[in-house]
DNA sequence: TCGTTCCCTGACGTTTACGTAAAGGTAAGG
DNA sequence: CCTTACCTTTACGTAAACGTCAGGGAACGA
Protein backbone atom coordinates (compact mmCIF):
# COMPACT_ATOMS: atom_id res chain seq x y z
CA UNK A 1 0.00 0.00 0.00
CA UNK A 2 1.49 3.14 -1.17
CA UNK A 3 -1.01 5.64 1.14
CA UNK A 4 -2.63 5.22 4.54
CA UNK A 5 -5.45 7.73 3.30
CA UNK A 6 -5.37 11.57 1.73
CA UNK A 7 -2.73 12.78 -0.57
CA UNK A 8 0.65 13.86 0.36
CA UNK A 9 2.92 12.62 -2.70
CA UNK A 10 3.18 16.04 -4.46
CA UNK A 11 4.50 19.55 -3.51
CA UNK A 12 2.57 20.69 -0.41
CA UNK A 13 1.45 23.85 -2.25
CA UNK A 14 1.58 27.26 -0.41
CA UNK A 15 1.82 25.65 2.58
CA UNK A 16 -1.02 27.73 4.67
CA UNK A 17 -2.77 24.26 5.66
CA UNK A 18 -1.08 21.94 8.76
CA UNK A 19 -3.84 19.69 8.55
CA UNK A 20 -6.24 18.61 11.09
CA UNK A 21 -9.78 19.26 11.24
CA UNK A 22 -11.74 22.64 10.30
CA UNK A 23 -15.32 23.21 11.31
CA UNK A 24 -16.86 21.17 9.01
CA UNK A 25 -15.12 18.29 11.10
CA UNK A 26 -11.95 16.11 9.68
CA UNK A 27 -10.50 18.00 7.06
CA UNK A 28 -10.79 15.31 3.80
CA UNK A 29 -8.21 15.69 1.11
CA UNK A 30 -8.38 12.96 -1.16
CA UNK A 31 -6.89 12.11 -4.25
CA UNK A 32 -8.31 11.84 -8.15
CA UNK A 33 -7.99 8.01 -7.72
CA UNK A 34 -9.41 8.01 -4.23
CA UNK A 35 -12.38 9.87 -5.04
CA UNK A 36 -13.22 7.85 -8.44
CA UNK A 37 -12.79 4.46 -6.68
CA UNK A 38 -15.36 5.65 -4.04
CA UNK A 39 -18.15 6.70 -6.36
CA UNK A 40 -17.35 4.11 -9.37
CA UNK A 41 -15.94 6.67 -11.74
CA UNK A 42 -12.96 7.06 -13.96
CA UNK A 43 -10.32 10.06 -13.27
CA UNK A 44 -11.53 11.15 -16.82
CA UNK A 45 -14.57 11.31 -15.78
CA UNK A 46 -13.96 13.16 -12.89
CA UNK A 47 -11.64 15.74 -14.99
CA UNK A 48 -14.53 16.04 -17.13
CA UNK A 49 -16.76 17.82 -13.89
CA UNK A 50 -14.21 19.38 -13.08
CA UNK A 51 -13.96 21.09 -17.14
CA UNK A 52 -17.53 21.71 -16.80
CA UNK A 53 -17.47 24.04 -13.49
CA UNK A 54 -18.91 21.36 -11.37
CA UNK A 55 -16.01 20.36 -9.23
CA UNK A 56 -13.23 23.17 -7.82
CA UNK A 57 -10.62 21.08 -6.21
CA UNK A 58 -7.37 22.87 -4.62
CA UNK A 59 -4.04 22.06 -5.96
CA UNK A 60 -0.98 20.58 -4.18
CA UNK A 61 1.49 21.38 -6.96
CA UNK A 62 -0.09 20.38 -10.07
CA UNK A 63 -2.38 17.09 -8.74
CA UNK A 64 -5.85 17.79 -7.80
CA UNK A 65 -6.58 17.46 -3.65
CA UNK A 66 -10.70 16.85 -3.06
CA UNK A 67 -12.01 17.93 0.05
CA UNK A 68 -15.27 17.76 1.69
CA UNK A 69 -17.49 20.16 -0.96
CA UNK A 70 -16.19 18.15 -3.28
CA UNK A 71 -16.73 14.80 -2.50
CA UNK A 72 -20.62 15.86 -1.12
CA UNK A 73 -21.04 17.83 -4.68
CA UNK A 74 -19.84 14.62 -6.64
CA UNK A 75 -22.68 12.82 -4.41
CA UNK A 76 -24.68 14.77 -5.93
CA UNK A 77 -23.85 14.57 -9.22
CA UNK A 78 -24.30 10.77 -9.26
CA UNK A 79 -27.79 11.25 -8.31
CA UNK A 80 -28.18 13.98 -10.98
CA UNK A 81 -26.83 11.42 -13.30
CA UNK A 82 -29.16 8.71 -12.39
CA UNK A 83 -31.97 10.96 -12.51
CA UNK A 84 -31.08 11.79 -16.13
CA UNK A 85 -30.25 14.85 -15.80
CA UNK A 86 -27.54 16.85 -17.91
CA UNK A 87 -24.47 18.12 -16.32
CA UNK A 88 -25.38 21.57 -17.26
CA UNK A 89 -28.44 20.75 -15.22
CA UNK A 90 -26.59 19.71 -12.75
CA UNK A 91 -24.30 22.46 -12.06
CA UNK A 92 -27.27 24.93 -11.75
CA UNK A 93 -28.46 22.64 -9.48
CA UNK A 94 -25.58 22.06 -7.67
CA UNK A 95 -25.89 26.20 -6.98
CA UNK A 96 -29.05 25.39 -5.13
CA UNK A 97 -26.87 24.34 -2.23
CA UNK A 98 -24.47 26.43 -1.62
CA UNK A 99 -26.41 29.52 -1.90
CA UNK A 100 -25.17 31.00 1.24
CA UNK A 101 -24.75 34.60 0.29
CA UNK A 102 -26.36 35.48 -2.92
CA UNK A 103 -28.24 39.07 -3.18
CA UNK A 104 -31.93 39.17 -2.75
CA UNK A 105 -32.64 39.15 -7.03
CA UNK A 106 -29.99 36.24 -6.77
CA UNK A 107 -31.86 34.38 -4.33
CA UNK A 108 -35.64 34.86 -6.22
CA UNK A 109 -34.08 33.49 -9.08
CA UNK A 110 -32.51 30.37 -7.30
CA UNK A 111 -35.86 29.89 -5.73
CA UNK A 112 -37.07 30.11 -9.16
CA UNK A 113 -34.47 27.26 -10.55
CA UNK A 114 -35.46 25.32 -7.42
CA UNK A 115 -39.64 25.58 -7.52
CA UNK A 116 -38.99 24.44 -11.29
CA UNK A 117 -37.11 21.53 -10.40
CA UNK A 118 -39.37 20.41 -8.16
CA UNK A 119 -42.30 20.34 -10.23
CA UNK A 120 -40.14 18.50 -13.06
CA UNK A 121 -39.21 15.89 -9.79
CA UNK A 122 -43.03 15.46 -9.13
CA UNK A 123 -43.69 14.73 -12.54
CA UNK A 124 -40.87 12.25 -12.37
CA UNK A 125 -42.06 10.68 -9.27
CA UNK A 126 -45.13 10.18 -10.75
CA UNK A 127 -43.40 8.39 -13.70
CA UNK A 128 -41.29 6.39 -11.92
CA UNK A 129 -44.18 5.11 -9.55
CA UNK A 130 -47.04 4.30 -12.64
CA UNK A 131 -43.88 2.39 -14.11
CA UNK A 132 -42.69 0.32 -11.09
CA UNK A 133 -46.51 -0.52 -11.00
CA UNK A 134 -46.76 -1.37 -14.32
CA UNK A 135 -43.72 -3.83 -13.49
CA UNK A 136 -44.57 -5.35 -10.92
CA UNK A 137 -47.92 -6.09 -12.19
CA UNK A 138 -46.02 -7.76 -15.25
CA UNK A 139 -43.66 -9.60 -13.34
CA UNK A 140 -46.42 -11.26 -11.24
CA UNK A 141 -48.45 -11.52 -14.62
CA UNK A 142 -44.98 -13.51 -15.86
CA UNK A 143 -44.70 -15.44 -12.73
CA UNK A 144 -48.38 -16.63 -12.73
CA UNK A 145 -48.09 -17.58 -16.24
CA UNK A 146 -44.83 -19.81 -15.38
CA UNK A 147 -46.53 -21.38 -12.79
CA UNK A 148 -49.57 -22.22 -14.70
CA UNK A 149 -47.23 -23.73 -17.90
CA UNK A 150 -44.20 -24.31 -16.55
CA UNK A 151 -44.33 -26.39 -14.00
CA UNK A 152 -41.80 -28.47 -15.37
CA UNK A 153 -39.27 -26.12 -14.96
CA UNK A 154 -39.89 -24.17 -12.15
CA UNK A 155 -36.18 -24.45 -10.20
CA UNK A 156 -38.01 -22.67 -7.79
CA UNK A 157 -36.23 -19.37 -8.00
CA UNK A 158 -38.52 -17.53 -6.67
CA UNK A 159 -38.08 -14.91 -4.39
CA UNK A 160 -35.76 -11.89 -4.87
CA UNK A 161 -34.67 -8.57 -3.01
CA UNK A 162 -34.60 -8.42 0.70
CA UNK B 1 -59.22 21.51 -42.71
CA UNK B 2 -57.18 19.53 -44.75
CA UNK B 3 -58.31 16.15 -42.88
CA UNK B 4 -60.63 15.37 -39.87
CA UNK B 5 -58.68 12.79 -38.26
CA UNK B 6 -56.77 10.06 -39.52
CA UNK B 7 -54.67 9.38 -42.57
CA UNK B 8 -56.44 9.34 -45.81
CA UNK B 9 -54.09 11.77 -47.87
CA UNK B 10 -51.62 8.84 -49.76
CA UNK B 11 -52.38 5.49 -51.48
CA UNK B 12 -54.34 3.18 -49.31
CA UNK B 13 -51.71 0.51 -49.73
CA UNK B 14 -52.50 -2.87 -50.25
CA UNK B 15 -56.25 -2.34 -48.99
CA UNK B 16 -56.32 -5.52 -47.10
CA UNK B 17 -57.70 -3.45 -43.95
CA UNK B 18 -61.04 -1.75 -44.33
CA UNK B 19 -61.71 0.60 -41.82
CA UNK B 20 -63.84 0.54 -38.68
CA UNK B 21 -63.15 -0.79 -34.82
CA UNK B 22 -61.36 -3.93 -34.17
CA UNK B 23 -61.36 -5.78 -31.10
CA UNK B 24 -59.20 -2.87 -29.41
CA UNK B 25 -61.35 -0.17 -29.73
CA UNK B 26 -61.95 2.17 -32.58
CA UNK B 27 -59.34 1.28 -34.95
CA UNK B 28 -56.43 4.42 -34.97
CA UNK B 29 -54.80 5.73 -37.88
CA UNK B 30 -52.60 8.63 -37.08
CA UNK B 31 -49.95 10.59 -39.33
CA UNK B 32 -46.68 11.05 -38.70
CA UNK B 33 -47.26 14.71 -38.12
CA UNK B 34 -50.36 13.90 -35.86
CA UNK B 35 -47.98 11.77 -33.69
CA UNK B 36 -45.73 14.24 -33.46
CA UNK B 37 -47.85 17.37 -32.21
CA UNK B 38 -49.35 14.76 -30.05
CA UNK B 39 -46.59 14.07 -28.09
CA UNK B 40 -44.94 17.22 -28.89
CA UNK B 41 -41.97 15.35 -30.84
CA UNK B 42 -40.81 15.78 -34.58
CA UNK B 43 -40.92 13.65 -37.37
CA UNK B 44 -37.09 13.08 -37.43
CA UNK B 45 -37.06 11.97 -33.74
CA UNK B 46 -40.23 9.37 -34.42
CA UNK B 47 -38.56 8.14 -37.57
CA UNK B 48 -35.42 7.96 -35.48
CA UNK B 49 -37.55 5.76 -33.13
CA UNK B 50 -38.36 3.09 -36.35
CA UNK B 51 -34.75 3.24 -37.08
CA UNK B 52 -34.17 1.83 -33.81
CA UNK B 53 -36.97 -0.53 -33.88
CA UNK B 54 -38.91 1.42 -31.57
CA UNK B 55 -41.91 1.36 -33.62
CA UNK B 56 -43.49 -0.32 -36.68
CA UNK B 57 -46.18 1.51 -38.68
CA UNK B 58 -47.95 0.19 -41.13
CA UNK B 59 -47.53 2.14 -44.56
CA UNK B 60 -50.36 3.65 -46.94
CA UNK B 61 -47.87 3.39 -49.70
CA UNK B 62 -44.83 5.29 -48.68
CA UNK B 63 -46.56 7.19 -46.15
CA UNK B 64 -46.60 5.71 -42.67
CA UNK B 65 -49.28 5.09 -40.26
CA UNK B 66 -49.90 4.92 -36.60
CA UNK B 67 -52.36 2.88 -34.95
CA UNK B 68 -53.29 1.72 -30.81
CA UNK B 69 -50.14 0.14 -30.32
CA UNK B 70 -47.61 2.66 -31.72
CA UNK B 71 -49.08 5.24 -30.20
CA UNK B 72 -49.19 3.41 -26.74
CA UNK B 73 -45.53 2.32 -27.05
CA UNK B 74 -44.75 6.24 -27.85
CA UNK B 75 -46.12 7.03 -24.65
CA UNK B 76 -43.89 4.82 -22.96
CA UNK B 77 -40.71 6.03 -24.62
CA UNK B 78 -41.88 9.24 -23.74
CA UNK B 79 -41.73 7.99 -20.01
CA UNK B 80 -38.46 6.27 -20.09
CA UNK B 81 -37.30 9.02 -21.71
CA UNK B 82 -38.49 11.09 -19.28
CA UNK B 83 -36.75 8.86 -16.40
CA UNK B 84 -33.66 9.21 -18.46
CA UNK B 85 -33.56 5.68 -20.24
CA UNK B 86 -31.47 5.34 -23.32
CA UNK B 87 -33.76 4.17 -26.04
CA UNK B 88 -31.56 0.67 -26.10
CA UNK B 89 -33.06 0.06 -22.43
CA UNK B 90 -36.48 1.55 -23.65
CA UNK B 91 -36.37 -0.94 -26.32
CA UNK B 92 -36.27 -4.39 -24.19
CA UNK B 93 -38.16 -2.62 -21.77
CA UNK B 94 -40.85 -2.06 -24.58
CA UNK B 95 -40.64 -5.83 -25.07
CA UNK B 96 -41.79 -6.32 -21.44
CA UNK B 97 -45.48 -4.97 -22.67
CA UNK B 98 -46.43 -7.10 -25.18
CA UNK B 99 -44.95 -10.35 -23.85
CA UNK B 100 -47.88 -12.52 -25.07
CA UNK B 101 -46.38 -15.51 -27.08
CA UNK B 102 -43.12 -16.28 -25.39
CA UNK B 103 -41.43 -19.25 -24.78
CA UNK B 104 -40.58 -20.37 -21.00
CA UNK B 105 -37.38 -19.69 -21.05
CA UNK B 106 -38.00 -16.30 -22.84
CA UNK B 107 -40.28 -15.34 -20.27
CA UNK B 108 -37.82 -16.11 -17.52
CA UNK B 109 -35.64 -13.49 -19.11
CA UNK B 110 -38.35 -11.36 -19.57
CA UNK B 111 -39.34 -11.19 -15.49
CA UNK B 112 -35.78 -10.98 -14.86
CA UNK B 113 -34.95 -7.77 -16.81
CA UNK B 114 -38.39 -6.58 -15.39
CA UNK B 115 -37.25 -7.26 -12.03
CA UNK B 116 -33.78 -5.18 -12.48
CA UNK B 117 -35.79 -2.34 -13.84
CA UNK B 118 -37.96 -2.62 -10.72
CA UNK B 119 -34.28 -2.49 -8.78
CA UNK B 120 -33.62 0.42 -10.61
CA UNK B 121 -36.54 2.39 -10.26
CA UNK B 122 -36.77 1.79 -6.73
CA UNK B 123 -33.22 3.08 -6.34
CA UNK B 124 -34.60 6.29 -8.42
CA UNK B 125 -37.71 6.51 -6.52
CA UNK B 126 -35.43 7.00 -3.61
CA UNK B 127 -33.42 9.50 -5.43
CA UNK B 128 -36.16 11.27 -6.47
CA UNK B 129 -37.89 11.64 -3.23
CA UNK B 130 -34.49 12.60 -1.40
CA UNK B 131 -33.87 15.32 -4.02
CA UNK B 132 -37.68 16.69 -3.80
CA UNK B 133 -37.11 16.89 0.07
CA UNK B 134 -33.81 19.10 -0.23
CA UNK B 135 -35.23 21.09 -2.51
CA UNK B 136 -38.33 22.37 -0.77
CA UNK B 137 -35.92 22.67 2.05
CA UNK B 138 -34.02 25.16 0.03
CA UNK B 139 -36.96 26.56 -0.90
CA UNK B 140 -38.42 27.49 2.09
CA UNK B 141 -35.44 28.65 3.62
CA UNK B 142 -35.08 30.96 0.50
CA UNK B 143 -38.42 32.01 1.60
CA UNK B 144 -37.81 32.54 5.01
CA UNK B 145 -34.68 34.27 4.51
CA UNK B 146 -36.33 36.80 1.67
CA UNK B 147 -38.91 37.44 4.47
CA UNK B 148 -36.64 38.23 6.96
CA UNK B 149 -34.16 40.39 5.35
CA UNK B 150 -37.25 41.68 3.42
CA UNK B 151 -35.99 44.53 1.10
CA UNK B 152 -33.20 45.95 2.98
CA UNK B 153 -30.16 44.71 0.85
CA UNK B 154 -27.94 42.45 3.07
CA UNK B 155 -24.45 43.98 1.65
CA UNK B 156 -23.29 40.53 1.90
CA UNK B 157 -20.18 41.69 -0.11
CA UNK B 158 -18.94 38.30 -0.55
CA UNK B 159 -17.51 37.21 -4.08
CA UNK B 160 -18.71 34.37 -5.80
CA UNK B 161 -18.30 32.87 -9.29
CA UNK B 162 -21.54 33.31 -11.45
C1' DT C 1 -51.89 24.51 -63.40
C1' DC C 2 -49.84 26.40 -59.51
C1' DG C 3 -49.14 26.72 -54.71
C1' DT C 4 -49.54 24.75 -50.31
C1' DT C 5 -49.30 21.21 -47.17
C1' DC C 6 -48.46 17.11 -46.10
C1' DC C 7 -45.26 13.21 -46.52
C1' DC C 8 -40.58 10.54 -48.04
C1' DT C 9 -35.43 9.12 -48.16
C1' DG C 10 -30.67 9.95 -47.63
C1' DA C 11 -26.85 11.91 -45.45
C1' DC C 12 -23.94 15.01 -43.10
C1' DG C 13 -23.81 18.07 -38.70
C1' DT C 14 -24.20 18.72 -33.59
C1' DT C 15 -24.27 18.15 -28.65
C1' DT C 16 -23.31 15.54 -24.59
C1' DA C 17 -20.42 12.79 -21.97
C1' DC C 18 -17.13 10.86 -21.69
C1' DG C 19 -13.08 7.02 -23.75
C1' DT C 20 -8.54 6.55 -25.08
C1' DA C 21 -4.11 7.20 -26.32
C1' DA C 22 0.29 10.03 -26.24
C1' DA C 23 3.76 12.05 -23.70
C1' DG C 24 5.41 13.20 -19.50
C1' DG C 25 6.27 14.87 -14.31
C1' DT C 26 7.06 13.13 -9.34
C1' DA C 27 8.01 10.46 -5.30
C1' DA C 28 8.57 6.02 -2.79
C1' DG C 29 10.98 1.58 -2.82
C1' DG C 30 14.20 -2.12 -4.13
C1' DC D 1 19.17 4.42 -10.86
C1' DC D 2 15.22 2.33 -12.38
C1' DT D 3 10.73 0.64 -11.88
C1' DT D 4 6.19 1.31 -10.18
C1' DA D 5 2.39 3.80 -9.10
C1' DC D 6 0.47 7.63 -8.90
C1' DC D 7 -0.68 12.00 -11.07
C1' DT D 8 -0.70 15.74 -15.20
C1' DT D 9 -2.20 17.96 -19.96
C1' DT D 10 -3.54 17.85 -24.81
C1' DA D 11 -6.25 16.10 -28.13
C1' DC D 12 -8.54 13.10 -31.22
C1' DG D 13 -12.31 9.36 -31.09
C1' DT D 14 -16.99 7.71 -30.24
C1' DA D 15 -21.83 6.47 -29.23
C1' DA D 16 -26.38 8.26 -28.57
C1' DA D 17 -30.05 11.03 -30.05
C1' DC D 18 -31.42 13.59 -32.65
C1' DG D 19 -31.10 18.44 -35.99
C1' DT D 20 -30.83 20.05 -40.48
C1' DC D 21 -30.52 20.43 -45.07
C1' DA D 22 -31.19 18.65 -49.95
C1' DG D 23 -34.12 16.80 -53.23
C1' DG D 24 -38.48 14.84 -54.30
C1' DG D 25 -43.48 12.81 -54.53
C1' DA D 26 -48.54 13.04 -53.89
C1' DA D 27 -52.95 15.11 -52.89
C1' DC D 28 -55.98 19.13 -52.39
C1' DG D 29 -57.87 23.77 -53.14
C1' DA D 30 -58.14 28.12 -55.82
Amino acid sequence: MRRGHGVDWSASGTGMMGEGADLNGPAIRLAIGELAGEFGLTHRTIRHYEDEGLLTPERAGTARVYGHRDRARLALICRGKRLGFSLAEIKDFLNLYDTDDAQIEQMRYMRSLARGRILALEQQLRDVQQTLSELRTIDTQISEHLRRNGITETHGMEEKHS
